[in-house]
DNA sequence: TGACATTATGTCAAATCTGATATATATTTT
DNA sequence: AAAATATATATCAGATTTGACATAATGTCA
């Protein structure tokens, strides 16, 4: 956003910031954030590519559906392992991993 | 191991084989383990870069000397993502992770 | 539209992880 | 060698994460 508009926005009562911003993200915490982003867009991507369901994504890595959904919308409830754990289940390479965590 | 000393080991009784054959590591599992144990390297290597005793990288850390122990020694107790944290707040950057999980 | 399939959300007990304290062991310095 | 400093290990209460179940919401298609 341009200083500009946040001025006029700001002008109008409004609080503007970045997400990061008003979560108090450290940068380390961001970095974090951004990596499970880009492993939940990438855990979609390739499930769909196999042409699987949650459901049967989840029997492949064992466990839920109910699970398997909260990793690939990155919910709180999910570690960077898991969702780790999760695209390695589906048959992600290391190298695959590193490139989607680049991103 | 060459073939001829395996042969000879399991003729004395030994049962021989790999660390993750024993541990019946699956890929994926191996996979994590190795990027812990590249990570527990690259955190030592970096506080010690800056001259840091545990004590002190600890308190940056903002975390105990026992559980900054620990991570350096990628403990069963510690997760990758409190590695990686730690290898953040000791100023590395993502580029640096990247490279660290590439090895 | 109504069945059926798929994905999303709420909840919670069990499992795992974390920070902290205590203490042991090892290393360095005097 | 003793003291001081640094690192390692054990333990545990509290916090977080996980898997599972229930159910809601959304999408698909005959």
């Amino acid at each position: 956003m341009d200083q500009a508009k946040k001025e006029r926005l700001q002008k109008k009562g409004w609080v503007v910031g970045d997400v990061d911003e008003f979560l108090e993200l450290s940068p380390a915490e961001m970095a974090i954030v951004e990596m499970k982003v880009a492993l939940a867009k990438a855990l979609i991507a390739k499930r769909k590519k196999l042409g699987e369901t949650q459901v049967s994504a989840a029997a492949i890595a064992k466990t839920s559906q109910s699970r398997y959904a909260k990793v690939e919308h990155a919910d709180a409830s999910v570690s960077l392992e898991l969702m780790i754990k999760m695209f390695f289940a589906l048959g992600a390479t290391k190298k695959e991993l590193l490139k989607t965590l680049s991103a």
